[in-house]
DNA sequence: CTCCATCTTTGAACGTGTTCAACTATGACT
DNA sequence: AGTCATAGTTGAACACGTTCAAAGATGGAG
């Protein structure tokens, strides 16, 4: 979902003060959540000026991002395991999703803050926007290492197209969990749980006769509405 | 999306001061869009307060929804055509959501920035928030319509959730449509031609043997996943 | 060393959504 | 008519995210 934030190469001295804010951000949104964490607030905890900070980051959603940024690198990391323990599709999705639901619990609290830039269209931290490319597609990725790693058979049409269509499914996912208000977002791990061998009996299904003929249907619509 | 504000019985000149705020609310995000519209200029443009308009409507987001449900009421108007002439599903489905396209041309402009506010869960402007349950009904409601004046055969199960998934694929064509581009929104009249036949055929297939168990394992998870 | 262009830093100032204590108008009841 | 609680109204004040002109630091060229 997120983006770059400014990958210019720099001194050591301005990455070590680029990074300190960050870390001032985190810590402050950590203790009071993202309306505590003022601008102000982080500045002086940073032990810069408030326009220095907006010299780094060019506005407080963009140093949210670049807290989003963290959440995808330990996800990343965390669905290593799975991706080594499992070997059917339906083990190998789950846990991938429930580690994103592990990784990102912590920050739930004002995920909905950072979740306003997917809706806006002309954000470059859209994560459908043309600066996210690179995220998103790393993201789309890790949904393809699900698939060939698994016993999953599918028609090539719908298996060169899965990836995104996974990565959108865990989109869907993404919008559950912030919404979700129950205790560790337990709820979004019932859905996890519950949907993915849905998922999973569904893929199966689309080489039956009959069904087949959809699915080639879905894949072409997909084609035609892509950029 | 936005539900009714405030539904409580005024007098008749309290009322026209509410009234009152609105239009000007509507005449300047017309005009400059939502960041133009400050509420000092609602105010001024209404012959009010800023204080007074605070007194009728608790927040600017408040003032929005009054928006959403003239696009709202417009949509549930311009669907009675389709509803009457179409008698097949796939008719009925396309013609509504055509209809919603038609209906809310004129606001893509500054939709974008309306939907970034509405995307964040503690938002009153969230489709799934409180305030919303009205408006969301109302929605739910008109597909329910569609289903019902159709020809679809449905399992009983799945009949009774259909409206409310079908709500969500408008809320996802609402979310295609936000990041749509292309000149009168052509793309997302396009995915509604492409995707509602699809739709219809899937339906269809619910019945068959072997897809119906996915079918009542489906319903059995939005079962389990509804509040 | 001197110069100078560029990178970095500052904090006051701006406009915003929102709040609030104080004020006025209304209308029901004596 | 007088009283008084409630509804309605006001605009200054607050805290916030953000901007900007100005100042300071840095480092390479001559």
């Amino acid at each position: 979902m997120a983006t770059v934030t400014d990958p210019a190469p720099r001194s050591s001295k301005a990455e070590q003060t680029r990074q300190s804010i960050i870390d001032a951000a985190m810590r402050l949104f950590r203790s009071g959540g993202y309306d505590q964490a003022t601008m102000r607030a982080i500045a002086e905890e940073a032990g810069v000026s408030v326009g220095n900070a907006y010299y780094y980051f060019s506005s407080k959603e963009h140093l949210v991002q670049a807290y989003y940024d963290r959440i995808q690198a330990a996800h990343a990391e965390a669905s290593e395991q799975p991706l080594a323990d499992e070997t059917d599709f339906n083990g190998r999705l789950r846990g991938v999703l429930l580690a994103w639901v592990d990784v990102a619990e912590p920050y739930h609290e004002f995920a909905g803050k950072f979740f306003k830039n997917a809706a806006e269209p002309s954000s470059p931290l859209s994560p459908f926007s043309e600066d996210s490319t690179a995220a998103r597609e790393a993201a789309i990725e890790l949904h393809r290492r699900i698939i060939d790693g698994s016993d999953l058979k599918l028609a090539k049409g719908l298996r060169d197209e899965l990836p995104e269509l996974l990565w959108l499914l865990q989109m869907g996912i993404v919008l559950f969990w912030v919404h979700d208000t129950s205790e560790g977002q337990r709820r979004t791990r019932d859905l996890v749980d519950q949907s993915v061998p849905i998922i999973d009996r569904m893929l199966r299904l689309t080489r039956l006769p009959g069904v087949r003929g959809v699915v080639d249907d879905v894949v072409g619509l997909i084609h035609m509405i892509r950029p």
